[in-house]
DNA sequence: CGGTTTTGACCGGCGC
DNA sequence: GCGCCGGTCAAAACCG
C-alpha cells in the first residue's frame, strides 16, 4: 500500500520501514516509534504534531496524492520547499533545487537518526516555536545537496522531528550495503 | 592530515 | 525602513 508516497525516483533517506529494510540495524535506529509521522503541506506540520495526536490525518503532497495515516501518524509530503514562499503573482522565484520535502516525527532520547546516509552539521538555530535548537545536516556527499533539519518536538522532548529535504543523487552506503545480500537481492523480479 | 563540528556573523525575505 | 526570523556560511577548534 502507498501509505505513504514513497513514489520518489530516488530512495528516501529514510528507508528505515518495515516494508522495506528489515535487515537495516534495527538495533541502530529501529528502536524508535515510527507510528507517528507528521502530515501538512508546509511547515505548519509541528504545529499540528503539537496539537494533535490521536487523530487521523490526511496529508496531501503538492502533487495530489493524498496520504492517509493511522492514528497518532504524522507526516508530511511537499514537492515544494514552501508553498507559501511563493510570489504573489503565483510564480516560485525559488532557485529550484529541492524536488520534495519529508518530515516525520519518531519518538527517541538522541536526535541523531543515522539513516546510513553521511551528514554533516552546518547549522544549529534556535527556533521561536521550540525551546530546542535546531540542528541543519546536509549530505556529505558530493553533487547531493540533500539536506536534513532535526528538531524536538517542543511539546514532547521525547519525539524527534526529523525533516529532509530534496532528493539523494546517490545510493545511500547503507542501501548499497543491504543490495548485496542475496536474500534481499532476491525480491528484484 | 582530513574531515567534522561549533558558534557567531551574515543575508534575504516578510511583516509591520 | 527596521526588526524579526529562518537559513547558510565560514573560521577555528577538535577528533580519529
Amino acid at each position: 500500500m502507498a501509505s505513504f508516497p514513497y513514489e520518489d525516483p530516488n530512495p528516501n533517506p529514510n528507508p528505515n520501514f518495515t516494508q522495506f529494510s528489515p535487515i537495516l540495524d534495527p538495533a541502530s535506529f529501529f528502536d524508535f516509534d515510527l507510528s507517528n509521522f507528521l502530515v501538512g503541506d508546509d511547515d505548519s506540520y509541528v504545529d499540528q504534531l503539537a496539537s494533535s495526536s490521536s487523530e487521523k490525518i490526511i496529508g496531501v503532497d503538492s502533487g495530489g496524492s493524498s496520504v492517509a495515516v493511522d492514528s497518532g501518524s504524522s507526516f508530511v509530503v511537499s514537492s515544494e520547499p514552501s508553498p507559501s514562499i511563493r510570489s504573489k503573482k503565483g510564480e516560485r522565484k525559488m532557485k529550484g533545487e529541492m524536488g520534495c520535502r519529508i518530515a516525520f516525527r519518531t519518538k527517541s532520547e538522541q536526535e541523531i537518526i543515522d539513516d546510513g546516509y553521511k551528514w554533516r552539521k552546518y547549522g544549529k538555530k534556535s527556533v521561536k516555536n521550540s525551546p530546542n535548537p535546531r540542528n541543519y545536516y546536509k549530505c556529505s556527499s558530493e553533487g547531493c545537496n540533500v539536506k536534513k533539519k532535526v528538531e524536538r518536538d517542543r511539546e514532547d522532548t521525547s519525539y524527534v522531528i526529523t525533516t529532509y529535504e530534496g532528493i539523494h543523487n546517490h545510493e545511500s552506503p547503507f542501501a548499497l550495503y543491504y543490495n548485496q545480500i542475496p536474500s534481499l537481492t532476491s525480491t528484484s523480479t
